[in-house]
DNA sequence: ATCTTATTGATAATGATTATCGTTATCTAT
DNA sequence: ATAGATAACGATAATCATTATCAATAAGAT
């Protein structure tokens, strides 16, 4: 079942000193929304569970749900960040495949186990190489979507790359900032 | 050895109409310079090889470079995106191992044959369930390195998340744009 | 109910990346 | 070599995601 209320501030352990509605808000709507959730997606979509919220509000509380480890932040290169809440369960790992064409994120599951194989055998390598202590890791696919595959089908010297960047081509940009 | 001048023009095949002195500083420096590099880096490096390139002639010609394949784009989430030439040869296949206390990036190739064992079984299957055509992937470790063990030894509720992100405490930020 | 101070939010500042647009220089054809 | 068409350059202004400030507000402790 959904987390509610007191078990998202739970998930908080003792890392913040106060709990509030701003915080309520937008970590219930990261819990209850899957995917990847941009900065205004959040702003836009709050104006019922918290009036009046500000943008300086929602970022400063995004770090603090990273930091605790109850949200992942995602980026992708179009210079815009996304969230997304990560379950307490392990079950729910999952990596992602983006369409270089349209931008297009899907999540995928398969291949849980082999992948742990790899990632464990790969992190006690590095750990004992390079003296670093893992503590997460990220995998993702990069290609063309059905759709997208149909479209530009072998024109490659367009004049804009496409790419998950095509957002960029739009008004202003990005920074991208990763 | 080192790819020459004809053998960077070589590699962009039919995908430019003119070869320049910018474009050639640009790909020359990044060649030679292993390691991953930012725009400012490239900026502050190219008085001597093109004297007077403007930013936006870097930014553009990175831009060219990447789809062309010749380049590799990273986004870290520090707002700055990073470059990284790629190799001719298959063999230099590698990853990401990011420190999250100071940033530092280490590449690692070990793993290589499993990891490739597990991706095409990947790609397959991805491919056969949503009809996607993947060309690239991305495997990244988080975690902290030796040196930042030491330092943080156990005081996670600090104020700064401490993390790739910790260059936007300074001056302005990026905006990640990836 | 009162007090301390963590949080908030309006506003200005930052800085990476793009859009414009007149100028320059690469290629092609002569 | 030379001339012409136009791809590419570069100076400058514009965008926009993200941060820094700072006075006002409100959680949580006493």
């Amino acid at each position: 079942m959904r987390p509610g209320p007191a078990d998202l501030r739970r998930r908080m352990g003792g890392r913040c000193r106060r709990w509030t509605a701003p915080r309520e808000a937008v970590l219930g709507f990261l819990s209850r929304r899957p995917g990847h959730v941009s900065v205004k997606d959040i702003y836009g979509s709050l104006s019922g569970a918290c009036p009046g919220i500000g943008m300086t509000t929602i970022y400063r509380t995004l770090g603090l749900l990273e930091r605790t480890g109850v949200i992942q932040r995602i980026t992708l290169g179009d210079g815009q960040a996304r969230y997304e809440f990560k379950p307490a369960d392990r079950k729910s790992h999952h990596h992602h495949l983006i369409c270089l064409g349209c931008g297009k994120i899907i999540d995928y599951s398969d291949f849980v186990q082999e992948e742990l194989d790899l990632v464990r055998k790969t992190e006690e390598a590095l750990a004992r190489r390079h003296g670093f202590l893992i503590l997460d890791h990220n995998i993702e696919f990069l290609g063309f979507c059905g759709t997208c595959r149909a479209r530009s089908a072998g024109d490659l010297p367009r004049p804009v790359p496409a790419g998950v960047r095509s957002a960029r081509k739009r008004p202003g940009n990005q920074k991208e900032r990763s």
